[in-house]
DNA sequence: ACTATCCTGAGT
DNA sequence: ACTCAGGATAGT
């Protein structure tokens, strides 16, 4: 579910709302979510600590407390992060974290998310985090970057851009949106894609993270926010779950195909 | 480059 | 009852 701009609108609400607290007691509800600690460990060592800050690089959530410790999230499809004022139980709520005022509640429905204890400065040693590349609306990811990585390999495009370890924070929502905006099909293979083409696509990558971050992200299915609430990006997709609706652009019926096992919309006639 | 897999819930 | 879902990884 989550991608990018969803992540990063639960990190914007739960590091205002949760930074310099204290955690009092953690509930854990379902400990196989936790990856690389006993639940008796992840409790003893998160019990008592300050939640100094909230960080976020792709689609990970990092929780940085004192004590040189940190709770790294992944929220996979279903997961989210909310903070409460006064405890109230939610659906599919599986760890508690009450803090000295509030409390912070990790929830997710297909339970397919993942947490680790993680030291907070350095190397995590967890495989997808650190491996990860620049986030697709950072500074760190140019247009010279993009078009070495696309001459590098002849996957398709689609596939491409849903590798965290070339650009961070695309999933399947905001990768058929951004080849929708740089007018290429999903299906293109990277290295015959052409540097204005890059340059398109470059540039739909970071409008359409941002616009869903402007948004408050999308939610089609269960998406909230670290309040609870749902995103309104979804008014503005173009063609993720547009399948057989007009393009908005030129009236075309937009298409929908497998590729790597991923649902993929797209229009026929603005992509090329 | 595929497929299966971890899960639950919604839609057909 | 069956298929599908916004993620990522392990296996072939």
């Amino acid at each position: 579910m989550p991608e990018l701009p969803e992540v990063e609108t639960i990190r914007q609400y739960v590091e205002q709302h949760s930074a310099g607290k204290t955690i009092e007691t953690v509930r854990l509800l379902l400990p196989r979510l936790v990856k690389n600690a006993s639940p008796e460990t992840l409790i003893r060592t998160l019990t008592g600590v300050t939640i100094e800050n909230v960080s976020r690089k792709g689609k990970y959530l990092f929780l940085h407390v004192s004590g040189n410790t940190g709770l790294l999230i992944h929220l996979r499809m279903t997961g989210s992060l909310l903070y409460q004022e006064q405890y109230e139980p939610v659906r599919g709520e599986q760890i508690i974290f009450s803090l000295n005022e509030g409390c912070l509640i990790y929830r997710d429905i297909r339970t397919l998310g993942c947490l680790w204890l993680v030291p907070a400065q350095g190397a995590t040693g967890i495989s997808g985090y650190d491996t990860l590349g620049p986030d697709g609306n950072s500074p760190a990811f140019t247009e010279a970057y993009l078009r070495d990585a696309l001459a590098k390999t002849k996957r398709s495009v689609k596939t491409f851009l849903l590798d965290q370890t070339r650009v961070a924070g695309l999933g399947n929502i905001y990768t058929d949106e951004a080849l929708f905006h740089a007018h290429i099909l999903p299906q293109r293979p990277c290295c015959q894609i052409s540097p204005a083409e890059c340059h398109q696509l470059y540039e739909a990558i970071g409008m359409v993270l941002n616009q869903g971050l402007r948004h408050g992200g999308t939610t089609i299915r269960n998406f909230i926010n670290g309040s609870g609430k749902e995103g309104e990006n979804q008014k503005f997709l173009c063609v993720y779950g547009r399948e057989g609706l007009p393009c908005r652009t030129c009236g075309t019926v937009i298409a929908y195909t497998k590729l790597g096992g991923r649902g993929t919309h797209y229009c026929p006639h603005c992509q090329k």
